[in-house]
RNA sequence: GCCCCUAUCGUCUAGAGGCCCAGGACACAGCCCUUUCAAGGCUGAGAUCGCGGGUUCGAAUCCCGCUGGGGGCACCA
């Protein structure tokens, strides 16, 4: 496929939180500018003023900012072909719909929604496809509108064309019957328009040149054809995208958990990490590569290997993806966002810190944390590196547990204690030397030994490994919870 | 009800007539490493390519039918 330079666009309307499929279209359409040295634009379709939600916009464009998606014509930059909200265009709307009466692909209907919800209920009786009957498209109209009643404005479905054939990127020809499509509205009582009008008069006069859109659309693309007919526009090219489904293979939903992309953002995700996963929901590049970095997606990525079926949103898939990006990412990215996630954290449970949470503590403990969470939520964070922030204290069955251990005396507790305090050079490997000679001179198992040690200075029995636990914990912080834990071993057994 | 799209391991997918009695990844199991956890490495289980017909010397790949799944049929986008 040949595409130069081309123009596409994301058309979100306001009126909700970003949705991952949404935003997976979002993915590739800028993907795909980028790739082909397009231009990218954000149009906002706020043209339902029932729907429409406060703080919706704002999400939105946090969202595409977090994922590192932008855009070259918009909200916010600007650019050659705006206004790009779609309220602001209204009278684009209103003189093409006009245009459109005159050269008669248009007429006004005065049907009220009441008898509109009357006829469908007729004709679903009768089980008969719901569709306007035409009542207004021919019958005499001059009383109402002498009236000065209320009006819609519908396309004149023509009555001398046989197929509408859609020609779509992904998915081929597909053919569909002229005479199945509806009247259907272009301009609503409100003088707003509908999106099947304000999506090709916007698409022509923004010269977008590429439709990505999801699957939904395909059904409707002959309606928006037909208007592209009646204008005389050359229409664009379409790609319909496949959806993304729940694990129940239904439309992905609340009740399949988070579907906001910003939820994922406050659940610990990292914007790469996510931004990797969902492109490869309905694309893919060969039989083996799945980590891609954005530079490479922007090389790689085309339309042709965009499949055709929709895909389960998977989100242990995403973890792994996720898990993968947490060990690599940069440091000082990581760092700094951990340090704020875990310090709120705390503050917000009022958790008491021998050692408060800085940058510096965090790179202390950035290896052991990074190798053994999957996301940066602190529910997740704390319990893996909390030993180094909290004064550990072990419960009632870790007492039990360190007392049932055979082979460990308080001989070699105390001696371990002086073994480490002898230890100048305190690193993780030298203290493994020194720890491992009194595990032969006392014939004591190691995880006897260990073990002990572990609940003592971490409070855990399940923590990094020891030796380096030491290490980041630091020789004073390290005795002394060794020494402050001898009386649990000194309780006569 | 009508129209449209779609169909390879549980999931994401590779596969465009012989390279495939189907490859990779997640998840799962076992082993190795090991002081616990994690990570990592190795191995394994897991798909008669939804079903039935064709076409062909040969089909996961092409055609038809069926079935399943999804989407659409608003003064919502």
């Amino acid at each position: 496929m040949t595409i130069n330079k081309p123009r596409s666009r994301f058309a979100p309307s306001p009126t909700g939180e970003p949705h991952v499929g949404n935003m997976r279209t979002a993915i590739f359409t800028w993907l795909f500018c980028r790739h082909y040295g397009g231009e990218f634009i954000l149009r906002i379709e706020d043209t339902d003023q029932a729907r429409k939600q406060d703080g919706a916009l704002e999400s939105i464009i946090n969202g595409l900012r977090w994922l590192g998606l932008d855009w070259d014509e918009g909200p916010e930059t600007g650019g050659s072909h705006g206004p790009y909200f779609q309220s602001e265009r209204l009278e684009l709307y209103q003189n093409a719909s006009n245009i459109l009466i005159e050269n008669n692909w248009a007429y006004k209907c005065y049907c009220t929604p009441e008898e509109l919800t009357e006829m469908r209920q007729n004709q679903q009786k009768q089980k008969l496809p719901p569709q306007y009957d035409r009542r207004c498209r021919n019958a005499d109209t001059s009383d109402k509108a002498a009236k000065n009643l209320p009006y819609v404005i519908r396309f004149k479905i023509p009555e001398n064309i046989d197929t509408i054939v859609v020609d779509d990127l992904i998915r081929g020809r597909v053919e569909f019957q002229n005479t199945l499509l509806d009247d259907f509205v272009l301009l609503k009582s409100d003088g707003f328009p509908t999106y099947h009008l304000a999506n090709v008069v916007d698409d022509h006069e923004m010269e977008i040149s590429h439709v990505l859109r999801a699957e939904e659309w395909l059904s409707s693309t002959p309606k928006h054809l037909l208007l592209y007919k009646a204008f005389g526009y050359t229409p664009p090219a379409f790609a319909h995208l496949p959806m993304i489904l729940g694990n129940d293979k239904s439309k992905l939903s609340k009740r399949h958990g988070a579907t906001s992309i910003l939820e994922y953002q406050t659940n610990g995700y990292l914007p790469d990490a996510m931004l990797n996963f969902l492109v490869l929901l309905g694309w893919s590049l060969d039989d083996k590569t799945e980590i891609f970095s954005l530079e490479n997606l922007i090389n790689v990525f085309t339309i042709e290997r965009i499949g055709k079926s929709p895909s389960i949103f998977n989100t242990e898939k995403l973890n792994w993806m996720n898990s993968q990006y947490i060990k690599t990412s940069s440091d000082n990215y990581i760092t700094s966002a951990i340090t704020t996630i875990l310090s709120d954290y705390c503050e917000t449970n009022m958790i008491e810190l021998e050692t408060p949470i800085t940058q510096d503590a965090i790179t202390t403990v950035l290896d052991i944390l990074k190798e053994r969470i999957k996301t940066i939520n602190p529910e997740e964070m704390w319990p893996v590196c909390n030993f180094f922030f909290e004064t550990p204290e072990p419960n009632e069955q870790q007492r039990l547990l360190v007392k049932s251990k055979a082979s460990l005396s308080s001989e070699i507790y105390e001696e371990a204690i002086n073994t480490i305090n002898s230890i100048d050079d305190f690193t993780e490997e030298k203290i493994e030397i020194s720890l491992r000679k009194l595990l032969e001179k006392y014939e004591c198992k190691p995880r006897d030994l260990f073990g002990t040690i572990r609940i003592a200075i971490t409070g855990k029995e399940v923590s990094p490994p020891l030796f380096i636990t030491f290490e980041i914990l630091g020789k004073t912080r390290s005795i002394e919870r060794m020494q402050r834990f001898t009386k649990y071993l000194s309780v006569a057994t």
